[in-house]
DNA sequence: TGCAGCATGTAAATAGTTACATGATTAT
DNA sequence: ATAATCATGTAACTATTTACATGCTGCA
């Protein structure tokens, strides 16, 4: 179980609101670990019963209150606890790979139309994540350490984006 | 839900056991879709409630009796139903990324050494898809269409997996 | 004798998804 | 008015993991 995690580290690098953290667990940071706002808020109030973190409610004039989590130290001793655990290899879901696996059971024409759609979804974050290097991580070694390890997560994401749109292609070729 | 989907389209290919399933789901079909024999032989009861699988009991003299699944007429209906579904993105969980976006928390020796760690896992994987490749497709377009759909699944594996082993070396020369 | 591989499960706990629920403010 | 964004949750259900459980055969 790692959203927990995934949580602590975020909050980490700045305090968030519920909503926020599960736009962003929804968003870039889900390239590493999805969840739902329900999940998001059902597990902060978990991590707050540990005293993993806290929260501090917030008034707003134009907008509802909202209550801004952070972590406590005893949050950031469980996070490096964690981290110093090993690593298990990346879990990958991929449904589309059982579709086209079991292809020829329907028209190639359809599982296109389904490629395409996809494609289309890697390519708009592709974009994102290439505006977001080209925005904040021009010259990487200049930034702060923090900073450079974030890099390092996007660069992930590009990495890995640019190899699935080029199997894209090749299965498109396939299909046609 | 997947794995459902999974089982059906691995066992359409070719009835297996619960544990022969287990095993693949494990291992390189696991890429796709990971479970644990648990899981499996649950979904298989599952499955058979609804009809999608029956199963054959086959003794052995050597080795334990066993059941082998094949999957039925509305097994393929139910697979050629849910194939024509729109599917979503495949889902990556990355514990390796979290730790790494908070890495400046802990030694950049600790990372290293889960990140060598985690490249073997991914390079061994990669000789195995490598060895399949020349083994089973050094000519694609001359195999039955199905085989072929195989290997365009597998090319997923092969160019994504190249693709991370590049990002590990990247990672590598930052961490030193 | 003990371990590895074959073979199949149950039970309990945790994690994750889907449906339901509310209420504020701002822009069209 | 009504849709969008901000903001926070509960409840029910489904999926997944972890722990427990059994027993056979072949090999070192």
């Amino acid at each position: 179980m790692s959203l927990k995690h995934s949580i602590l580290a975020v909050l980490s690098s700045e305090p968030k609101t519920g909503y926020q953290l599960s736009k962003d667990v929804q968003g870039s940071t889900g390239f590493f670990w999805k969840a739902t706002h329900q999940q998001v808020y059902k597990e902060l109030a978990s991590l707050e019963g540990s005293g993993f973190v806290k929260h501090l409610e917030v008034a707003q004039k134009d907008k509802p209150d909202k209550k801004v989590y952070s972590v406590t130290k005893s949050g950031i001793k469980e996070l490096i606890r964690w981290m110093r655990e090993p690593t298990e290899l990346a879990v990958m879901r991929d449904a589309f790979l059982i579709k086209l696996f079991v292809g020829h059971l329907i028209e190639p024409k359809e599982i296109l139309e389904d490629l395409e759609r996809q494609k289309q979804v890697v390519e708009t974050r592709q974009e994102q994540f290439q505006n977001l290097e080209k925005e904040y991580f021009q010259n990487p070694s200049s930034l702060p350490i923090e900073h450079q390890f974030n890099y390092m997560t996007l660069r992930k994401g590009i990495i890995l984006g640019k190899a699935w749109l080029s199997w894209c292609k090749e299965v498109e070729d396939f299909l046609k």
